[in-house]
RNA sequence: GCGUUUGUAGCUCAACGGAUAGAGCAUCUGACUACGGAUCAGAAGGUUGGGGGUUCGAGUCCCUCCAAGCGCACCA
């Protein structure tokens, strides 16, 4: 009897109830929730159904309660319902209606804690998207890790995930760029707004090694040109790299500039204007975004007759729905926050429906601290931290996991001091520890002779055994809800509790016999719950693109 | 000034509006010649930034004040 089970049935008691006039009629909640009480002297499951749905019915918590109540006791593989407090519903199981969860999970293997919630969607996930004018540094590093973990997440739901990366290779910071390069290769100083550090002159390096023609000896512009053209390529190329190193591989990495040689920008704004929300002021033409929520209108075409940023986001969008994708959602830096009005904005006057067709995720940046201290990302005081640098000190799945369980909503502060003393004071440690645990007990039981011939649930019944079997049983809600929030983080800090039951189950119930006695019915039935523990915890892992070791 | 995110244990962070606010790290005390001690048990640590409000119930929702991050271009 899982909770998901518990919840159909009460959900099915109520819908009984009404029909047969023994419940007023009224509107029922769309979801039952059932919960593990924090105090394990209120049962084995709760609910607290009566006090949502009370009020609707015209009744009092405690009177809708008494009425439900004797519905769930009838039920098979429940042994008490109390009511308590202002109206929960406390539910207990019967001996071994718990441990059947041990042969779901082994039944179910890697499918568990799959869900259909999100079956039929078509999700396009925009994340990283970072500028090619340098490394990924480590607030890119952060989209990363939550973005691939984000999208495994929805597609556990069953959504079509495209991870997509927008290439910005067009525009003035890509000019700059190009300027920085061709000084390097020149052997001057960096250009006052351009960029410098270690990676530009090797880029340079490399774009003059790679070039047959003497570009030096070009005119001005045509040297910039191959610079920009060759110089985005290569870092391009880098950045591809790195974030597939990270265990990140995009599905679509779009370059901005096909937007604007496909003729896609003009066609945007054509739609927009026949749409009419277009106006020309100043010699620029404007999109009316404060018809739709935003706090002034956007010029998209400059009187100098350049395309403002946001022409190519128009066409972008256009274009991503252009391409079957029924949400388009958008990870986004904190410092970009200040775009989400204009884009809902530009979504509406296209007709869609902003934060369905189009949503917005604004992520926190990460924050530099050494001993406490905050730490400003420097090239000249060498405190910027790349991906390749995190990966390099702390590992891909220590570095992936640091950062993804942690809600974005919250800023994150890494200390490099920490880092470069390489402690184990990761978590995932703890999990993947966990996750070996079960593979050496697995072994352990096997050449002991204890294997899975047999399985009684019913002795699964030690506190510490209740408590893991409980919690293993939470993993498909736990997804879910973490698909449906888009909150990946829910998923590690779930992973921690599961690991943490592990080792307090593994600390009071062995699994193998004491040296000399013999394998009984309990042993196998242990061992079932330790597999299941290892399915659990490598299903989860997986999901955060961190590895489940059998050894560490 | 306006917008936005955040404020929870010494530190880093959790907690679909639910019962006694939880983990890890750090600190202190323990763990049997028993499946790996990267573990476990226990102690200590909190007026959830302050103040109002909404309700059966608020860390969570609303208002306000304080503090911090990030934005407020015909830049990208």
């Amino acid at each position: 009897m899982t909770p998901a089970e518990l919840a159909a049935l009460i959900a099915s008691s109520l819908r009984a109830l009404q029909s047969a006039g023994a419940l007023p009629a009224g509107e029922l909640p769309s979801d039952v929730v059932v919960e593990r009480p924090k105090n394990r002297e209120h049962g084995d499951w709760a609910t607290n159904v009566a006090m949502q749905a009370s009020s609707q019915l015209g009744l009092k918590p405690r009177e809708f309660a008494e009425l439900l109540a004797p519905e769930l006791q009838k039920a098979d593989g429940i042994a008490k319902v109390e009511i308590a407090g202002p109206g929960f519903i406390n539910i207990t199981l019967s001996a071994g209606a718990a441990g059947e969860i041990a042969r779901i999970i082994l039944d179910a293997g890697e499918s568990f804690g799959l869900g259909d919630s999100l079956k039929g969607q078509n999700l396009n996930l925009e994340f990283v998207s970072a500028n090619p004018t340098g490394p990924i540094h480590i607030g890119g590093t952060r989209w990363a890790a939550v973005g691939d973990s984000l999208a495994r997440v929805l597609q556990s739901q069953g959504a079509k995930v495209t991870r997509e990366y927008y290439f910005n290779d067009h525009g003035a910071q890509i000019d700059r760029f190009a300027r920085s390069l061709l000084a390097a290769a020149r052997g001057q100083e960096a250009p006052e707004d351009g960029y410098s550090g270690a990676y530009i002159d090797q880029i340079a390096k490399q774009v003059l090694a790679e070039t047959a023609q003497d570009v030096l000896s070009l005119a001005e512009e045509q040297a910039q040109e191959v610079f920009r053209a060759s110089g985005v390529e290569l870092m391009f190329a880098e950045i591809r790299q790195s974030l597939h190193d990270f265990g990140v591989d995009f599905d679509v990495f779009f370059h901005e500039n096909s937007l604007y040689e496909s003729g896609a920008v003009e066609k945007a704004i054509a739609r927009l204007r026949d749409l009419g929300h277009m106006y020309e002021l100043d010699g620029a033409l404007w999109l009316r975004t404060t018809e739709f929520g935003d706090d002034r209108d956007r010029v998209v075409l400059k009187s100098d007759g350049e395309a403002a940023y946001i022409a190519g986001d128009l066409a972008y969008y256009l274009d991503k729905r252009g391409r079957g994708f029924d949400r388009c959602i958008y990870m986004l830096g904190a410092d970009h926050h200040g775009y989400v009005q204009r884009m809902m904005a530009m979504c509406a006057a296209f007709g869609d429906e902003p934060n369905v067709n189009l949503e917005i995720m604004i992520g926190q940046l990460v924050n530099l601290v050494r001993d406490g201290q905050p730490v400003r990302m420097s090239k000249r005081a060498g405190t910027v931290v790349t991906m390749e640098d995190l990966v390099e000190i702390v590992g891909v799945d220590a570095a992936r996991y640091a950062l993804v369980r942690s809600s974005i909503n919250s800023m994150l502060d890494i200390d490099l001091a920490l880092l470069e003393k390489r402690t184990n004071d990761n978590p995932v440690f703890y999990v993947q520890y966990a996750h070996a645990r079960t593979k050496q007990v697995a072994n352990n039981a096997a050449s002991l002779g204890v294997d899975r011939s047999e399985f009684d649930p019913a002795l699964l019944s030690h506190p510490s055994e209740e408590e893991l079997l409980a919690k293993l049983t939470e993993l498909p809600r736990v997804v879910a809800q973490a698909a449906e929030f888009r909150e990946p983080h829910r998923v590690a800090r779930y992973l921690e509790e599961v690991a943490g039951a592990y080792h307090r189950w593994y600390d009071q119930c062995r699994v193998t016999p004491m040296s000399g006695a013999a394998a009984e019915t309990i042993h196998r039935s242990r061992l079932w719950l330790n597999d299941a523990a290892g399915v659990v915890l490598r299903n989860g892992l997986s999901l955060l693109g961190v590895s489940a070791p059998e050894r560490m």
